[in-house]
DNA sequence: GGATTATATGAACATATATTCATATGAGAA
DNA sequence: TTCTCATATGAATATATGTTCATATAATCC
């Protein structure tokens, strides 16, 4: 019970949280927020066509990324005009990039990634 | 070629990148993550009475967020104490809780995590 | 020494998820 | 209207990954 109390209730948090990561934690994801980084505003054909993948895969994707909250859409004629969703994202992406950076070598031999030499 | 030369060559960043955000993209190894945010420093038997789950499958993730440069380990005695790796997770922990309460409904409503009712 | 405690890790399995294919919707052009 | 173009999405599949079980290592205590 004191352990009950000790502990802390993240059940919402936990959620949002493990959404928000699992949407930045696939590769195809990653190119889409690096390339909407670099340039403000980008439509579905213009990632189709800077990524080299299928329009039903960045849709897809793009779908994942909305509905988490990190990047939001506009209806511009026939084109849907991706950006990202606010500052924190840019912020959280910048963070994390010089994070990685501080520490290449360890997160290279990541095994969520790929198994360690045998 | 011209579409060529714009496009950045992120391979190893993004590779590093994907890693790291995996490791976050895990309910039980933010469970850790948050532990740590609140105390400095715990051992695996702290973690397993904490957060109520196997002493295997504490160790596993501890292995993944070790190997991703997010926590740090030190060896005292027969225990095993982490704490967080630096300043920078900090920061991006805190930024995205910052975030995802700005955004929690949409974010709960993620796909990543369970289909949108039908 | 043997026993106990703390931790790490390989293997197996069940589930989650990224990708592809097919197709639907909707806007603008002819 | 009919024909493209741009985008979204359901279904199917192959792969990735979280969890459990069993066991190994290593330190401390008796």
């Amino acid at each position: 019970m004191s352990q009950q109390t000790e502990r802390v209730n993240n059940e919402p948090l936990l959620t949002e949280l493990e959404s928000f990561f699992s949407a930045l934690a696939d590769r195809t994801r990653l190119e889409i927020v690096l390339l909407l980084l670099r340039k403000e505003g980008a439509s579905v054909q213009d990632m189709v066509k800077e990524l080299g993948k299928s329009q039903s895969l960045i849709s897809h994707h793009l779908s994942c990324l909305r509905n988490c909250g990190i990047v939001k859409m506009e209806k511009r004629g026939k084109f849907s005009v991706y950006t990202l969703n606010g500052e924190t994202v840019k912020d959280i992406m910048r963070t994390a990039i010089d994070h990685v950076g501080a520490h290449s070598k360890s997160i290279l031999a990541c095994d969520v990634i790929r198994e360690e030499g045998s």
